[in-house]
DNA sequence: CTTATTTTTGACCAAACAGTTAAACCTTTT
DNA sequence: AAAAGGTTTAACTGTTTGGTCAAAAATAAG
């Protein structure tokens, strides 16, 4: 069946392609190592997708796709705030341990092309007012002392997405070029990044908001 | 005098090519380009500096010495702990938000040629043990609480740096596209980080450790 | 089995690009 | 003022690269 086959190659284009532009980003990548990664010829991958431009846009839609559900569905997940803060940490930073190019692939992208970041943006119905929300509410509880709702969110991001795309930098500078000892490090942020905020924004119970 | 000129020259090119790869990387970077925006033949910057390889070294290397002396000087200050944090997070978000294609450049090319990046710093006499040391005696003075020294310095650079390398994504995001309300918030920042920050780490008098 | 249709390939093309060359042009030296 | 040495340029070269094409191979339809 043309069915099976058809797909088969497109799926094997789009993880060659997957692998080649994360790791060397949009002007590094050459349609020739797609091509090879994939195991096929070059003018197949044209055939299938017509211009690099536009293998290029599905890739960027794809590693998008598979990225901002995660932010939303912690704000959705009933467990306390504590729980599902600690939760959001593990997981994404364990997702950027197991694809460690893929923060820098998309900062640098990004900047190639705001606009059409935008537009994926629009088409994958993240909403951040959500997050915003349930940080409001926490404030409001008089559980987490009140702040500006885009810093947290922000801190929580940057503490998570940061370490990994610095990856090379601070296993080069702050461990000796041990890559051991980094990834232990990243290992063991899993907690400390939650612990690190929980102790700035937790309020204790003797420090109720007075108003 | 063809000192003057030869220095004209060099550094009209050494700026140009500083805009142009800071803002395009290595890859995306076209020589002609660079010698569009120098306003001098393409042949000249081969007169200069022989390869497009050589003119990105000096170029990576220069940026990157203006950044590292910035951290050791926060160590180096007689200043109380917290002042120093300040100054240093608020003078680092000042100088990023002036370049803000500086952090993804950076981050990019440093996954594109780590071993390069290493001699970098070798030769730049940085001494993250530095930094540590003091985190370490402020710990051992029962100012702040103890942690992974590592943690620390990783949290304070992705707190300043993240914000603005994901500058378009936050401004898209989490502004509607306002870039006017994403600077105000980079330029709140400057205080919140801090604030955020001595928040997680500071130990109030009454708990002190016990040791 | 034969014909139509889709998928895959090797060979090719034109544009873009880093790098070269030889001559023109300054600037300094004598 | 003229020789010498350094600087700048326009024109060129060889290679890499995204993209095309016509033919072959595989698959589906009659």
């Amino acid at each position: 069946m043309n069915k099976i086959k058809k797909d088969n190659t497109e799926e094997k284009i789009l993880n060659a392609a997957q692998n080649v532009f994360i790791k060397k980003g949009m002007d590094g990548a050459r349609m020739q190592e797609i091509a090879n990664e994939a195991g096929i010829n070059k003018a197949l991958l044209h055939y299938y997708f017509r211009t690099k431009q536009k293998l290029f846009e599905a890739i960027f839609t794809k590693v998008f796709s598979q990225i901002l559900p995660n932010l939303m569905a912690m704000v959705r997940s009933g467990l306390p705030f504590e729980k599902r803060l600690g939760i959001f940490v593990e997981k994404y930073i364990d997702l950027l341990q197991k694809n460690p190019f893929l923060p820098t692939f998309i900062l640098k992208e990004m900047n190639r092309n705001p606009d059409f970041l935008a537009t994926i943006i629009k088409n994958n119905g993240v909403r951040p007012n959500e997050v915003f929300a349930m940080f409001e509410k926490e404030m409001d509880a008089g559980k987490i002392r009140r702040m500006d709702s885009h810093d947290l969110l922000v801190n929580l991001l940057g503490l998570s997405i940061f370490p990994i795309a610095a990856g090379p930098l601070i296993t080069i500078m702050f461990f000796e070029n041990d890559k051991k000892a980094y990834d232990e490090f990243i290992l063991k942020r899993k907690k400390t990044v939650t612990e690190f905020i929980l102790n700035s924004i937790l309020l204790k119970d003797e420090q109720t908001q007075d108003f």
